[in-house]
DNA sequence: TAAATGTTGTTGCTAATATAACAACAAGGT
DNA sequence: ACCTTGTTGTTATATTAGCAACAACATTTA
């Protein structure tokens, strides 16, 4: 019979956030190792006690997991795992549907209340949620968006976002080199960071960072990318007077130093 | 202040097989309904005890569910309903990946050793692993498909699977009637079961049931829809000669009676 | 200014619950 | 008589939930 050899860690774990209890996990990897097993060969392979291995199996059924036979004793044999992780999939997808659902209702409750945030300065994390923030900026700019960051930001998730500005309002963007063509529907002002190098100015402090950016959207509303400190990208978000003076001043402040450069 | 008005316990439910804790979901739903709280309005809100509220906020903050203001105190909002489920599910997705791939490789080494199930009766829980099975058996069939099912089976779930039998194979299909063209791929023998009803053959005895069916491959491997006994369908199969016998008959039999009341 | 009060954020401990593991046994087959 | 299957009840163990106490700091009051 086959020993019940030791099943990786990782695996255990991503089976139990699928739903998956330790031995649920543990039958299911050793009936795949199988055709046709037991209980007490399920028990065997598995190293599931044997009294604990029937309702894990009920369970596994249940979930459509695991098929069974007819004959006594009962013999079990797991559904391919592609099939079965969709089986999974489909249960969370289903609550993760109904739970979007009751959760809105919740939200929509806060939405009719002003927001009191406008004093606050926020740290958001991830990049997903960066990039819902800065695309509700763009959507909703009115008389000014303005993009200082490096090419490599712009490039990867922010230029997308900027298509949802309103027409009318004007796009300017500072980053210190462009790739393909330049489109008409922004202003573009290019760094010339190599020629600045041999300057005297403070080139270390213009675009000093991999990875980061500064927005600011109708002279009200700023958002600082702060690039991965610890694996994922977080920012600033504020609607505050005085970090949204800050960033108007870096910007200009860039922007003037580019000028001088070039002369 | 607003009271921790209870929430759905399906709600919580849901939550938690997106892999939150209760408290988890409570913050959460509570952070939804206000804007910028303090840990301490989270715990009113949430009722939540306010010590737990501090490692709670912290992981749903490493879960990308909320963001975090630099103020102090530190004020805490969450991110929108859709965005902050779609996060969860991230992270879910990528753990089903991997635990995809990670079973496939217990899967594979069974592959190999002959399957030892010929003589064993399966059962199989939920039309996604029927169908699944008869999609195996369609498509590497040899010499013959035979199917035996209500028109119902046929165009809900059957018929779409038919298209992978491999094209030399003969596919018999009977069934009491036949709705749109009729393809000619398969040969069709429809049941005329309002004539039957009128002689004394045992009709209620040909197709008496909703959503059932047989299917048999190359005389060798049947499956016997059983229709939804509980809620999900189920199924049998097996590669037993005696089973595969029985469905064998059945079928010729139904066959014969057609025939006969035809003529 | 100093004491009183209150709030934030921490730490460590206890209670409740879900999961895991074991022991014992009835039913049936050989 | 023996072995195996399947069931039941009981005991550990781990995770989650809940509580009490406190240091740090800010605000109020005498």
């Amino acid at each position: 019979m086959k020993a019940p050899r030791d099943v990786p860690n990782a695996l255990l774990e991503s089976l139990k956030s699928l739903g998956l209890t330790k031995y649920e996990a543990l039958v299911y990897i050793g009936l795949l190792r199988t055709a046709g097993a037991t209980a007490t060969e399920v028990h065997e392979i598995s190293g599931v006690p044997r009294a604990s291995v029937y309702p894990v199996l009920d369970r596994l059924v249940q979930k459509e997991l695991v098929s069974v036979s007819h004959t006594t004793p009962k013999r079990f044999d797991a559904v391919p795992p592609d099939q079965g992780v969709e089986n999974l999939m489909r249960r969370i997808e289903s609550d993760a549907r109904s739970a979007r659902e009751a959760l809105d209702v919740f939200y929509r409750e806060k939405e009719l209340e002003g927001r009191g945030d406008r004093e606050l300065v926020w740290t958001i994390y991830g990049e997903e949620n960066i990039r819902t923030r800065l695309a509700g900026m763009f959507g909703s700019a009115e008389r000014s968006v303005e993009v200082l960051a490096t090419w490599d930001i712009l490039k990867g998730s922010v230029l997308p976002l900027l298509e949802s500005a309103p027409d009318p309002v004007p796009v300017d963007i500072v980053t210190e080199r462009w790739e393909g063509e330049q489109p008409s529907r922004f202003r573009l002002h290019i760094l010339p960071l190599a020629g600045l190098r041999e300057t005297r100015l403070p080139t270390e402090n213009l675009l000093p960072y991999e990875q980061s950016g500064v927005f600011l959207v109708d002279n009200s509303r700023a958002l600082l990318w702060m690039g991965a400190v610890d694996g994922q990208p977080s920012a600033l978000y504020s609607e505050s007077e005085g970090l949204v003076l800050f960033v108007r001043r870096h910007i200009t402040t860039v922007t003037e130093w580019a000028k001088a450069a070039v002369q």
